[in-house]
DNA sequence: AGACTAAGACTGACCGGTCTGTTTCGGCCA
DNA sequence: TGGCCGAAACAGACCGGTCAGTCTTAGTCT
């Protein structure tokens, strides 16, 4: 019987790895793809327990709230991002130069990748309250240190590339970024990472 | 008896002016506030319709679901949104030059407005399923046709400057918009349309 | 034995949507 | 001018379902 049990259980658990992962963190694993896949609030708290097979105690306990979830899924993601954006970005070459360049084929790779939603950022931003309030105040201060992260290692090769104003060209390139991002997200065309493209190529010059 | 009770309707009912905007019509304003503001799905039939004024069956007889009554609200939040912004660049003057770098301005007045929420094309995008079935067909489409729009109208305008490749430098200035109206949005800086008219300047420029 | 966890019942609130009445109001006819 | 009628709108009860969050129970490890 317990053996039966046994065996019924590796049967239909999930269970490639010869361990799981701790439930806390499939919890955020969970979370994180839903979230940015469906929205934040269009995912429920059962859903995510669900697929990630966790229970509420689990997540009231190591989490407290929905909103801290949020909170701990949008800071792994945002520094997951960047982790990756600037490795690719680094191994673009040892000219500062080409690796402002190289900002468009490291988007490409994101846009082209399995799962792009966006950023999830600008989604949290999107479907939370904008009133005179300003919205929740931890979601801005995260995107603002988000933001502020990227300016600053933009700026770091826009210093090394000679630019005189390097963090004007900096927030100049991420704007640039920013509104491929926003048209991908919309359009769902990779198409305007070539206009993008051009736009970085006017920028870079004209700075 | 039957006074008193009018004298109450009399004095709770609200009827300020003389003739009220038919009912569809107060429902199509309060839920474009709303859902701009507070987002679609944060934002209920019934708040709708408590501050409408109006009845659920007003709003499923005119409208049939929510989700039509979103289709409708966009319509019509796009091309209001298409006809001030036309407006304020064509006023810009005479010369096409002009107009295109009067995109800038047009997003200044609009971003200071009092209720700049950020694109409504790009919130619902945002907060709608963005997994492989590519989100709301009637979605896509409604963007698909606004950008398009828009991108018509800049690129007559580029082709009066003389661009040699007026389509694609359409393009290239939406680009530029989008990303300034993302992080607007995301950050709630009006700053970025500086940044954002150095990127324009570059572009038309190069163009 | 004791800590951790899964499972899930449960609460109160809200969701979109349907349905039943009641009120209001403008046009029409005498 | 006054009474009447029918369409439209209002008000709100109601439905099944889902929400976030709490709590109890039972099982599974070390």
């Amino acid at each position: 019987m317990a053996d039966a049990l046994t065996a019924l259980n590796e049967s239909t658990t999930v269970m490639p790895s010869p361990r799981r992962a701790p439930p806390h963190e499939r919890i955020i694993e969970v979370a994180r793809e839903l979230f940015c896949r469906d929205g934040i609030h269009a995912t429920g708290i059962d859903r995510i327990l669900t697929e990630a097979g966790a229970s509420k105690m689990t997540l009231y306990g190591r989490f407290g709230s929905k909103e801290a979830l949020v909170r701990e899924v949008l800071a792994r993601e945002g520094a997951e991002w960047r982790e990756t954006f600037f490795a690719l970005i680094t191994a673009a070459g040892p000219d500062p130069a080409d690796c402002l360049q190289a900002t468009i084929p490291a988007l490409r790779s994101w846009f082209e990748g399995a799962r792009f939603y966006g950023c999830a950022f600008m989604n949290a931003a999107a479907e939370h309250a904008k009133g005179s309030s300003g919205g929740e105040p931890w979601l801005r201060e995260m995107t603002a240190q988000h933001h502020a992260a990227i300016i600053a290692f933009l700026e770091t090769q826009a210093q090394a590339a000679g630019y005189a104003e390097p963090r004007m060209m900096a927030r100049q390139v991420l704007l640039v970024l920013d509104g491929a991002i926003a048209a991908m997200m919309v359009s769902g065309d990779v198409g305007v990472l070539d206009v993008a493209a051009r736009n970085l190529r006017a920028v870079l010059r004209a700075g």
